[in-house]
DNA sequence: TTTTGAGTTGTTCGA
DNA sequence: GTCGAACAACTCAAA
């Protein structure tokens, strides 16, 4: 009997999974097979999605060695790949859950052109998303490009279905084809292993469910206000495990509707929830139809934008010596834990893009090596919202006071405390702009400005207004 | 076709 | 201390 080839890539799962349920159904023995792509045009991984992506492949080849199955890994370029693994092992098959990204979706239909030519069907399902290629059109027959209208068509034509549970067990062929050894991808950081910090993550699909009941449990009923303070767990860290696939966006809907049903949450609240979901199908939307927008500026009228030339100032920015506290502290929990929490994302990229003046693609670029939840469609459009470049983006006059973040979302100056230490002990009125402690209350502290901290890189109200006028050109730039 | 209302997450200034 | 307006007018989506 031919065997089919059950293809991993962003959904690295075995439940609530729409190609993995049709490879059982057809009851042929299944081939699981991984690739680290190297196809040009398809972005490479950053190295904390590598550290992350390099947990994960081991917990998913563990979750089907106790099903009798295991995961056939290969690297290269990735339809080439595929259509060796078809000939080697007569394959008749070869299943996979889509990814709506242009680069990959051609790739996808190339291959599927070229498999059927060694008369090997191709079957592609959704499995990463609420939504499928079929997204909402206006009235007028165009794509939405503005979040609150394009979510309430969306929200309404999402069907989230029967959960799938996990098989049993995987009918295995009568040889495996060979598998290159994971290890020998060197996934994980060495000469120096940097990933210290990381060993609050537990990627894997087991762990990503229990995340999921926990955050439903302890933190969705006040998601609305929690998710705002970067000191508490009050969002749901579900980012990386969804990115992964280890998680389906539609377990984490029933997940958020059922505490609804049960009363045991407001509706609101999860409401919040599911509108964040709406985002990464809004994003994933968004790139889906518009290719490059980690290059391309959503909105032609910042290609004119003049953006600053400053490596001194954006290796400030990235090491987290800014001399702005919250932003100092953001950019230091990223690099330590591969994370950050996306009030302060907000508060850091605004910093860079307005304060500094440097492009968003620096911060974008930074971002995808570091986070381990970097996605090529939510952060370039995140990167590019914050810039004011993107899809339903913040107006350009929106400019965030790190002083004022810091006051109204890290009152206390927990978050500071933790990841700018030397600071610690400075009084939580004056922990969000120390240049602005009296002498004698930084003695005290042990803080010395310029030596064991930096003064402000730049001058707030400077840097507000240079970026006001920035942008004021950039209109009658527009114009003339 | 024209009109109308609305738009993820802010800050500052002056009354 | 609180509140509304200005910031800059623009684009989108629907009636």
């Amino acid at each position: 009997m031919r065997p089919v080839i059950l293809w991993f890539r962003r959904d690295l799962r075995l439940s609530d999974n729409p190609a993995l349920a049709a490879a059982l159904k057809a009851q042929c023995p299944v081939l699981p097979v991984y690739v680290l792509d190297e196809t040009p045009g398809i972005r490479p991984l950053g190295s904390a999605s590598r550290w992350w992506l390099d947990k994960s492949l081991q917990a998913l080849h563990a979750d089907l060695l106790k099903r009798g199955s295991r995961l056939i890994l290969r690297r290269g370029v990735a339809a080439d790949i595929i259509a060796d693994l078809v000939r080697e092992t007569g394959s008749a098959e070869v299943l996979f859950n889509a990814v709506f990204d242009p680069a990959v979706e051609n790739r996808d239909r190339d291959m599927a052109g070229r498999l059927s030519q060694i008369s090997c069907e191709t079957r592609r399902f959704n499995g990463g998303h609420l939504l499928g290629s079929d997204t909402p059109q206006t009235k007028a027959g165009g794509s939405y490009s503005v979040f609150t209208p394009y979510w309430r068509a969306a929200r309404a034509q999402v069907e989230i279905g029967l959960h799938l549970p996990a098989p049993d067990a995987l009918p295995s062929p009568q040889a495996w084809p060979v598998s290159e050894a994971l290890e020998t991808w060197t996934l994980h950081p060495t000469g120096p292993d940097w990933s210290a910090g990381f060993s609050d993550w537990s990627p894997g699909e087991a762990t990503a469910a229990r995340h999921l009941t926990d955050f439903v449990d302890l933190a969705l009923g006040t998601y609305g206000q929690d998710r705002d303070v970067p000191a508490i767990e009050g969002t749901s860290r579900l980012s990386p495990h969804l990115h992964f696939g280890e998680i389906s966006p539609k377990a984490c809907w029933r997940a958020a509707v059922s505490a609804a049903h049960r009363n045991s949450v407001p509706e609101a609240q999860v409401e919040k929830f599911l509108a964040e979901l709406g985002w990464r199908e809004f994003n994933t939307q968004i790139a889906s139809r518009h290719t490059s927008l980690e290059s391309r500026n959503f909105n032609p009228a910042f290609d004119s934008f003049p953006w600053r030339e400053d490596p001194t100032l954006f290796t400030a920015w990235t090491r987290g010596e800014t001399g702005y506290p919250i932003v100092d502290a953001g950019m230091r929990q990223l690099w330590k834990t591969g994370w950050m929490h996306n009030r302060v994302r907000m508060v850091v990229a605004s910093f860079l893009t307005k304060h500094l003046l440097l492009d968003w693609r620096l911060g974008e670029q930074w971002f995808w090596d570091t986070l381990v939840d970097a996605d090529p469609a939510s952060n370039p459009g995140n990167w590019q919202w914050v810039a004011g470049s993107g899809a339903d983006a913040a107006p350009y006059f929106r400019i965030f006071s790190p002083m004022a973040q810091g006051e109204r979302f890290d009152p206390a100056g927990r978050y500071v405390q933790k990841w700018v230490p030397e600071l610690r002990h400075l009084p939580a009125k004056l922990i969000h702009k120390p240049w602005l402690a009296p002498r004698e209350v930084l003695m005290r502290a042990g803080v010395r400005l310029g030596s064991n901290y930096p003064h402000p890189v730049v001058d707030h109200e400077v840097a507000r207004k240079r970026a006001l006028e920035a942008y004021a050109d950039l209109r009658t730039g527009q114009l003339t």
